[in-house]
DNA sequence: CCACTGACCAAGA
DNA sequence: TTCTTGGCCAGTG
């Protein structure tokens, strides 16, 4: 059977452990959808509130979060980050936060 | 079918 | 490093 592009996003974020981040680029192309990094976004913009999935822990190709500074959803998601030990520099994500590069263990 | 949008990305200037 | 451009592709109206 077909699994709907929505759940593998859904499960290859779910697979992003504790203390590390994932860009929706490296998201995209786990989940088997090489150049759909936008619908990644899509899929999370439109989760449910208590979908229990870990979609802080996904970020831009750039380091940073997605959202403007100005936003209280940035804001969110900086601390849910921050509350995991994650390190930010001048609104960064070091490369060794999002170094999950196990993209293979699918 | 067309036009526009978006929690994206990579390459140039 | 910031801004622009072109490309991607599914949703929506």
């Amino acid at each position: 059977m077909e699994v709907s592009k929505h759940a593998r996003i859904w499960q290859v974020v779910s697979m992003i452990p504790t203390g590390k981040v994932a860009t929706y680029g490296q998201v995209a192309r786990m989940a088997g959808l090489k150049n759909h990094s936008r619908m990644v976004g899509s899929v999370l913009s439109q989760l449910p509130p208590h979908s229990g999935l870990p979609w802080h822990r996904v970020i831009n190709s750039k380091g940073r979060i997605s959202f403007p500074q100005s936003s209280p959803q940035y804001n969110k998601q900086k601390q849910l980050l921050l509350a995991e030990g994650i390190k930010f520099i001048a609104d960064k994500i070091p490369l060794s936060s999002y170094q999950w590069h196990a993209e293979e263990s699918a």
